[in-house]
DNA sequence: GTCGGAATCTCAAGTAACTTGATATGTCGA
DNA sequence: TCGACATATCAAGTTACTTGAGATTCCGAC
């Protein structure tokens, strides 16, 4: 036992959080380069994905991001009409939509990402990976109560 | 049943991870303004505590950073005295060190970061806490086999 | 109807935290 | 000795955010 080993203070979440999310993002970027999608975009194109019609606004809350960082991502996805956004939106609030190449393009990534996934979850069984799945959700609230 | 819920795939680990990465930084970097540190800097000494004497380039790769990133924040570290550099190394690399001001600024914040993780934690059970740690250990690598 | 507060959208500028490029130097084995 | 590999660190560039700001819409109180 040398010194270093007897006075180990346990792990920190935050030290295996940001440790764990920097090789998730490094596996995202990589697979993501392929379709020229940056982590943010892709981020706000599945959560369109799950919930259609989400504004500007609420994308940023749920990406826990400013509204200008979310602008930022979404104006590019506009550009390559990727989402949609109305053209005579009611009020101020715009209800952005994936076109069907946005769709497409998640669809293609699907595989990829899977992958991706399985191969950081490779040392898990699949019920710790399920229980994993659903710690995470609690912990940042979108668990389905 | 909404068309959005019937069509919802599940959450993807990458999303539920970045999500949490960002919850995490935000509170480490409050409880971090208090005594002036980045992130990256508070990673660099933690990981020194742990194991004192790493280099510069091993603490990069634990830290899955560049060695100029790592660099960047030791330099800072060094200017303030919080960590200290042999004066005549053995070869290139440099065993660093954690100075005594430096552990005690980590013992100063050792509390602060304990309750803001407990809060992250809390809708958890303990056990599941343990469960949560020791999977996330298991997928970055850093598990004690 | 008016007003004030809150929220939305988006342009603009700035900042932090990385990255890649580059160079000098030490170590080690053939 | 030489070549390959690794280390440390200066330099410059890039990315992904942030804060600042202003115009506009919505809504409730008066």
């Amino acid at each position: 036992m040398t010194k270093a080993q007897e006075s180990e203070p346990p792990l920190r979440l935050a030290y295996l959080i940001g440790r764990l999310d920097r090789m998730v993002r490094r596996d995202l970027e990589e697979a993501l380069a392929e379709v020229d999608l940056t982590i943010a975009q892709y981020t706000a194109m599945s959560v369109l994905r799950r919930r259609p019609g989400l504004s500007n606004a609420q994308l940023a809350r749920r990406s826990l991001v400013s509204p200008q960082a979310m602008n930022q991502a979404l104006s590019g996805l506009v550009e390559r009409r990727l989402i949609h956004r109305p053209a005579k939106p009611k009020g101020r609030v715009l209800a952005i939509e994936l076109t069907a190449e946005g769709q497409a393009i998640l669809d293609h990534l699907g595989p990829l990402i899977n992958s991706a996934e399985d191969r950081l979850l490779a040392e898990l069984r699949p019920t710790q990976r399920d229980s994993l799945l659903a710690m995470l959700e609690t912990i940042t609230d979108l668990r389905q109560h």
